[in-house]
DNA sequence: GTCTATACTGAGATAGAC
DNA sequence: GTCTATCTCAGTATAGAC
C-alpha cells in the first residue's frame, strides 16, 4: 500500500528516517554548543539544511527532541545493561545494581544540560512530557523495566520484589537530579554518591528480616498501597519486551 | 527625602503597593480562571485596568507573578504554623509537624495548579527560580525555618537536629509533588499520606537509638555530608527571622 | 518614581501551497 | 514530505504624561 511504484520515488519511505536523523542529530550538536534555550528551531532548520516546517513535521516541539533523545538513552541503557549482566549473571545484587546507575550516568555524562527539560513538566501532570504523568507512562515502564533486569531473580519477599524496581527508579531520578547539580570534575561526586546509596539499600535489604523491623515495613508497605504508589502492573508490551533478554 | 513634600502628592508610595497588589491578585484570579499558560500578560494587565508596561515595571516575567504568589504563601504559613504552636506548646513532635504539612496544604489547597511551576526549572540550576538553586536559596531557608519551628526544642541526637528541618522541607516537596497529582475528592488522599508519613517518621526517629541501625545510621549520615547534602547554616538575615518567634 | 501608549523583536507553532 | 508565509505571544524599547 504504501510503497505499490518502487521505481517512481528512488527512497520510499528511508529517506524519511534519514531526514528525521539528520534534524535529531543537528538540533542535539546545537543544543550541545548553545544550550537548549538559546537553540532555535529556526536556527536548528538552518543548519540541518530544511526549512523551519521539516523539522516541526518530525518533532511536534522543541521539547519533542530531547524526548526522542532520552528515547535513544534508554534504549542504550537497556543494551547496556542486559549485555553487561549477561557476562556477568553471578555478581552480587549490589555489583549489578551499580551497573544499572553508573551506565545511566556514563551515557547521559556529555549532556547533564540536557535532561533540565526531562523535569520541567513535572508538575504539569496533564502534559504529555510530564516525567511522572500518564503520558509518560511507557517511557517510565522502560525505564523501570532495566532495573527489574537487573534485580534478576534475586531472593527477595514478594512486597518488596513488587517494589523494588519502582523504587529504584524513583532513586535514579534524585540521582540524576543531583547529577545535574553536580559541579565536581567529571561528576565523580554523584558516583559516590551512587556507590554509597546502593550500598546503604542492599544493606537495608538485610536488615528488613529484623523482627525490630518488621511493623515498620508493614506500616510502610501499607501506607504506599494507599497512597496508591504501589506499583501498577506494566503494560502487555513491555512484558514481551521484557521477557525478549531472560 | 523621599517624602520632602507631603502635600502635592496624596499616597505617596502607598499608591505603589496598591498597584502591585492589584496586579498580582488580578493576575492570580486570571491564572485561577484560565490556567496559567492561557493567562497573556496582556490579558492580566487589561483585566486590572493598567497597561502592559505597568505589568511589566513591578514583575518582570509571568514567572515572576507565580513566585510572588509563593512567596506570600511562605509569610502565610510562617504565620499559622507559628500562631497554631504558641497555641499548643505542650503538644507531641508528631502533632507539631501535622501542622506545619497540613496548614500548607490548606493554604495551597486552591491553587495547586499553580504548583506547577514552582518545579519547572528544577532541572537547571543556574535559572533564577530554579527550586533547587542557588537562586532561590532565601526563600528555601525560610521554608526550612519553618519546619524548625514545628520542631522546636524536641530532644534529639545533634547530627539529627541539624539534618532534619531540611530533611522535612525535602519530604514537604515531595508531598507537594503528591499533592498536584491527587485528583481524590479534596486531596483528602494526600492529608492521609502525610499523616501515615509523619507517623512513620515519628517512630523512625525513636528507633534510631537502637545498637541495631546505629551503623546504618552513621553511614547515611556520614554519606550526606560527603554529597554536600548537610545543610550549611542559613544566612544571618534568617536567623534573626527565627528568633522573632522564638 | 509611577504609569500610559504604542511599536518592535524574536521565537514557537501552524496553514496551506506545491 | 517539504516549503513559505503567517499567527500568536512573551518580552523589550521608547517616548512621554504626571
Amino acid at each position: 500500500m504504501t510503497n505499490l511504484n518502487m521505481f517512481t520515488s528512488a527512497t520510499p519511505n528511508k529517506r524519511s528516517a534519514e531526514t528525521r536523523s539528520l534534524i535529531l542529530h543537528t538540533a542535539l550538536a546545537t543544543f550541545r554548543q548553545h544550550g537548549l534555550d538559546s537553540s532555535t528551531m529556526r536556527q536548528i532548520s538552518k543548519e540541518a539544511g530544511v526549512a523551519l516546517g521539516a523539522a516541526y513535521y518530525y518533532f511536534p516541539s522543541k521539547e519533542a527532541i530531547v524526548q526522542a533523545f532520552y528515547d535513544s538513552v534508554q534504549e542504550d541503557h537497556h543494551q547496556r545493561v542486559s549485555s553487561a549482566l549477561s557476562e556477568s549473571l553471578t555478581a552480587e545484587l549490589e555489583a549489578r545494581l551499580r551497573i544499572a546507575f553508573h551506565s545511566k550516568l556514563d551515557i547521559l555524562q556529555g549532556d547533564r544540560h540536557l535532561l533540565g527539560s526531562l523535569f520541567r513538566y513535572t508538575g504539569e501532570p496533564e502534559h504529555p512530557l510530564s516525567a511522572l504523568g500518564p503520558g509518560t507512562r511507557p517511557n517510565r515502564d522502560r525505564s523501570i523495566a532495566v532495573f527489574a533486569l537487573a534485580i534478576g531473580d534475586e531472593k527477595l519477599p514478594d512486597d518488596i520484589r513488587a517494589l523494588l524496581p519502582t523504587a529504584l527508579w524513583a532513586l535514579h531520578m534524585g540521582i540524576l537530579l543531583y547529577f545535574i547539580y553536580d559541579t565536581s570534575p567529571n561528576q565523580e561526586r554523584t558516583r559516590k554518591l551512587v556507590d554509597g546509596v546502593l550500598s546503604l539499600v542492599v544493606r537495608l535489604l538485610a536488615l528488613v528480616k529484623f523482627p525490630l523491623l518488621k511493623p515498620f515495613r508493614g506500616s510502610l508497605f501499607s501506607l504506599l498501597r494507599n497512597a496508591g504508589l504501589f506499583p501498577e502492573p506494566p503494560s502487555p508490551s513491555l512484558v514481551a519486551l521484557q521477557e525478549h533478554q531472560p
